[in-house]
DNA sequence: TCCTTTCGGTTGCGATATGCAACCTAATAC
DNA sequence: GTATTAGGTTGCATATCGCAACCGAAAGGA
């Protein structure tokens, strides 16, 4: 393969292109976001957000399309829908939590309300970090990208 | 302040909505990948990403305006133009790689290439995860959103 | 010197996505 | 019954996107 096929391959078989086809468009983000915040149902996804009723409708068929919310029936009130993540739709906390953190260090300015915090100590959480595979903090300069080929090559070297 | 107010600033004010207006566009967080993977030049990123130029242009453009890219000349052949991260760009690293990390689990289903290793141990970099201020690693059951207000009353009360 | 290629764009145009407002159906509340 | 609520859909105007063609300045080659 050559250097530029490589390269091609990078960009389209990426785990980031892949996760931005399904929660890439404007108001995912801020529709998971409510979703982590406690919100279920259409109304009040609408009226928190501001978002336009079609384009909320269309994006939150899309999200349980995908597996990362489901579509529930309310037992109690036959005309309400419940949203609630799914495992796939929690586990996008991470991402929702570092560009959270992003946002309020660079562009914001201040920390956002309300604040996530361990249950027990009341502390806010830390900041997200990149770590090696046990558990050390790592900068830019300690990491390096490397072809998974070349990698084990490396491993079988050694 | 009313609990509906207090929601609809909690939605408006987040970090979130304030770091997607400045890095949520389509392109953007792909373009951001290129940079980070060692990407420099308009053309080098236009057939890589496979992104039309007029976009490309308006997308690098925004990046520059808003201090993620730097955009220097290049002092060897002055048709050339390079772009770099700067540390608010380098900062959307853990972003970046939760994304991706996510992608990689619940969409292509595979790792993808290159992988970022610890320089030294020539080890895979963690799975990004959320942890207390102490270092624990956290699942939602352990967490709580708590109003910054409420937390603040908590504190004095101790 | 002239000719070609490269680099980093811009322009025009059609396709797509988005936002707003009005409307709709079923279920509940009064 | 009538009004209201919940969760949408429909039409229409506008904004954004992608493609292809074009452009000017700089570099490379004969």
């Amino acid at each position: 393969m050559s250097r530029a096929e490589q390269l091609r391959e990078v960009f389209t078989e990426c785990g980031i292109s892949a996760a931005l086809a399904v929660v890439g468009e404007r108001w995912s983000f801020l529709i998971l976001r409510g979703a982590f915040n406690g919100l279920r149902h259409f109304e009040e996804f609408q009226t928190n957000l501001g978002i336009a009723r079609n384009i909320l409708s269309n994006r939150l068929g899309r999200l349980v399309e995908h597996g990362i919310l489901r579509r529930d029936p309310d037992a109690a009130d036959r005309r309400k829908v419940t949203y609630r993540l799914t495992e796939k739709g929690r586990d996008l906390l991470p991402v929702l939590l570092s560009l959270r953190q992003w946002g309020e260090r660079w562009i914001s300015g201040h920390p956002s309300n309300p604040v996530l915090v361990d249950r027990y100590t009341r502390q806010p959480i830390a900041p997200m970090i990149v770590q090696s595979a046990d558990g050390r903090p790592l900068s830019l300069r300690d990491m390096e990208w490397v072809d998974r080929a070349d990698l084990d090559r490396e491993v079988n070297a050694a």
